[in-house]
DNA sequence: CATGAATGAGTCTTCATTCAT
DNA sequence: GATGAATGAAGACTCATTCAT
């Protein structure tokens, strides 16, 4: 599967072995099951090992789900930022390397992105709170180039307070319905919603 | 609660009484709780009935969910399109009647229409197919107002297929952060998503 | 068994059917085990139902142990309360039926009684705070007829403050090692303890 | 705390390094939580070893409870028969001297006195039958007592045989409200059940 | 329509113990 | 001696659902 590969590729990245596979395994059915429909047995099983050794590596379902989004949004806002310091000073240049940047991490961590937006609401207390956090400096970025965009005259849409989180909702809705090997390429993709990201807020040249 | 009473009005327009005291528990529950995380106990003590009684109206947990989601669905079709059919001629105005019902609906039944995005994946077989239907053809409409326009030249995005998937995607996202006597009025946030939407496509005069 | 019956015997007075049933089936399993070492499916065994059936009477494991010990407790006061206020005014009279009220209870209801001293330390909180203040009624009444008989000059312990808690002690331990059907009669025991007690306060004639 | 250095006082008598660890982690631990309710995982925390580590010492949970068991039992012996073979011939100084070694040992090893009482039902086999044993030769020591001051006519009590096991009762109930710092000093408190025990037999000088 | 009692399969998690190193 | 990884069985408890009344 895609999907799994892919998501596999965010997480051995920082490490092999029964962690690495619980952790693909977790990502996988909290993917396809959502976090409540998977079984710890379900995770375990994908993981090729057996549930009580689960417990060794996390102390519960939570906390495996807390990982993963921690992972996911980590790798979301390294590669948004890292995209953002290396396009030049103009906010339409910005805004345009910074949706293909979040484009680029939908598709090619899709089952990750999905779980990130979908089940963020199964986190609770501490663990809910770090993650919000993360998810709001990525659309916190979005909000600055806005604002820088509007402050020179480049932006002219009267509503930019709301924009960023429609943008960002447009970008990560990628993860509901994009199948790989489709129709649009990824970058294809990326083009086209910098494109409505940049028409939405009323460029001009 | 605003969205509690305003599902309400969602279900008692079509019935009254313990059916209707049911799905407003389901739509309450599966909102707060995710389709797998909430029980039939639950629901049942949420109605003020009990556990067995529940099966006297609807056969299983899924029959719940897939009667939530009809109605749902139906209703933001009803709504959509009669604002369509009010409007004039021109695309630019059918899509901004098209994105304010929408906009309305959400805001009017916000639980609902969370419900409707998030927990349709725990729908399968006929069920799922039938709402499926229902949400299509509520995307349909927003697709061929875009065709018209592009057609006629009054939208000019080069990107005329992925638009309408966005402009309904932004409009459902608000089901996800919106709070009632928040900073933003039911209509002031009509008419912004109408404004997107049209820049989104690229509308010109 | 005859624990087994006698424990009925203190529970079907309150009630017959399931619920009667899985407490003398935890009084059972409790007094063999332990409340840790017994399971919810034994008890549940014990009662001819299923697991989850129990679960329909008693919300957890805890409450089980804790109606266990409360209705021992409410019978072991109601029991020697009653036998005090039948003897004459004479402390040592008093004392001596209390002392035999306390045996004939730990004979009736031996389990009862050994669970009730040996397995009050797993209850928690509320649960635990009721029964502590059941248990202490109880030697409350025999410290209460201590002073009396110390004010009256007919016991000359020099040590009145710990005597209740000793006499107590010996009632109770009796049921840890009688065997129904043994040496001494449920009369005998009583006397024999009686007079324990009587002779620990140094009673003068 | 008080009841741990005193535990590790028994032990460490005998051993030094991780197996006394190990043995006082495991008192107080079965002290705290019980038997049951205490698992290897504690013992091996609280001993600052690893689980797997532990079992290098004891082939098993129950072999600990064992050795625990059978330490205490021991010391208890060994001082409450140094302690009337040092007392004069007269059967009523043994007692006294028997009852202050008694006394002394559950003071000073408060939680070995209480797991001794309270766990020793979860022993099986052979294991129960050493602890038995050793247990019993010591409430022999109080029966012989008592049948020597019985024969000389200077305990006059009507009621020998279940005297020494309400003696032994007595003392070791201490265990379960005694704390370390309260109104009563360690000499008091054997003085006062000395004197019971004396009163108790019908002592007449 | 409505309910209380019942159940088998399943939930997450912990258990005592083993084994390769 | 010491450890980290592993496991099968069992723990308490909840699930959606059924049925007799």
């Amino acid at each position: 599967m895609n999907s799994r590969s892919a998501a596999a590729a965010l997480i051995s990245e920082t490490g092999r072995g029964t962690k690495a596979a619980i952790l693909n395994a977790a990502l996988a059915a909290f993917g396809e099951k959502g976090f409540n429909g998977a079984s710890t047995r379900d995770v375990a099983a994908g993981a090729g090992t057996s549930l009580s050794n689960l417990y060794n590596y996390f102390p519960s379902k939570s906390h495996l789900l807390a990982e993963l989004l921690q992972r996911a949004n980590d790798e979301l806002l390294n590669r948004t930022s890292a995209a953002v310091q290396a396009a030049g000073d103009d906010p339409a240049d910005r805004m345009r390397e910074a949706v293909k940047a979040y484009v680029g991490f939908v598709v090619d961590h899709q089952t990750a992105a999905l779980v990130a937006i979908s089940e963020i609401r199964y986190l609770h207390g501490e663990h809910r709170e770090r993650i919000v956090r993360a998810r709001d400096s990525t659309q916190a970025i979005f909000g600055e180039i806005i604002a820088e965009g509007v402050a020179q005259g480049r932006f002219t849409t009267p509503y930019p307070d709301g924009a960023a989180r429609n943008i960002v909702s447009m970008c990560s809705a990628i993860s509901t319905w994009y199948r790989a090997g489709g129709r649009l390429s990824r970058k294809a993709l990326a083009e086209q919603h910098a494109r409505y990201a940049l028409a939405l807020l009323e460029t001009r040249d």
